[in-house]
DNA sequence: CTACAGGTTGAAGTGAACTTTAAGTCAAGT
DNA sequence: ACTTGACTTAAAGTTCACTTCAACCTGTAG
């Protein structure tokens, strides 16, 4: 029987405040854990558990996916299996999140090099420069 | 003098909702507009205005941030006059947000992986790198 | 016995950037 | 006169991921 802990010791050894913890709970990303005269005590693999659930809020998740990476597998499915549908998916919007920054420097770069007389002008160009990009696609007939 | 444009209209032609362009004003983004019977009629040039609002937007300034950009610099001075303090910063901002977007691919393509035989053993090994990294940095004497 | 550190609860607050709602005004068309 | 559509306001609601608060309970130390 491993030592149970309280929630002040899970919070402590696993850098998230214990009211993140009962909020975790509350919202059914953790389980319910026994108690003694009322308080929590945790088995000490809620530290594993909460540290995959770092990973995941690490890895972008919103903690509905994080839900739904816990929930829906069998119970002790290992990431490489729970991981694959889901993470397709967040590896496409981390890759057009990466192409948004590199278009977001390089429209900073213009702008800062931009020769415009007043700020009005400025944003005439940019008005201009999203009709075109908009508008019609490379080649209007 | 210019045709000015009702509240509508504006909306119409920036793309905004109506409900946003005032709140740009109650925050102070927006001049106030002169009135007719109680309605707000804008001159045209809001939309250039707007657009460059749009701009710092995309470019990932709070409206905190575009406030400044339109704020602290004399009325009409350009982008590339306003910029270079502001986007300096942002910039570095963007390279480390890039750079937390590659490491996460590859703690994705890590963990989808990973040879755990269950989803206890993927959090040890989660905690384990995560102490690796944070304790002490790569030779302990 | 009393103080105290830590735990418990539900409800309300936070911040960003708006949206929605309710109740009202106004000018133009029929 | 009446209806319609667009506008006006202040205030409250939305989403996300929590935190803070107020009031209470419990085991241990002195």
């Amino acid at each position: 029987m491993p030592v149970p802990l309280t929630i002040g010791e899970v919070a402590r050894q696993s850098g998230l405040r214990a009211s993140a913890i009962r909020f975790y709970e509350k919202t059914g990303l953790l389980p319910k854990p026994a108690r003694a005269a009322g308080q929590r005590r945790y088995d000490p693999a809620i530290l594993d558990r909460l540290a995959v659930l770092e990973f995941a809020k690490q890895c972008g998740f919103t903690l509905d996916e994080a839900r739904h990476l816990f929930e829906d597998f069998p119970g002790d499915a290992p990431l490489s299996q729970r991981l694959p549908g889901i993470a397709a998916k967040k590896i496409v919007q981390l890759d057009a999140l990466a192409a948004r920054i590199a278009a977001i420097k390089e429209r900073l770069a213009r702008a800062q090099a931009c020769q415009c007389a007043d700020l009005q002008e400025c944003g005439r160009q940019i008005r201009r420069r999203a009709a075109d990009s908009s508008g019609s696609k490379s080649a209007p007939r």
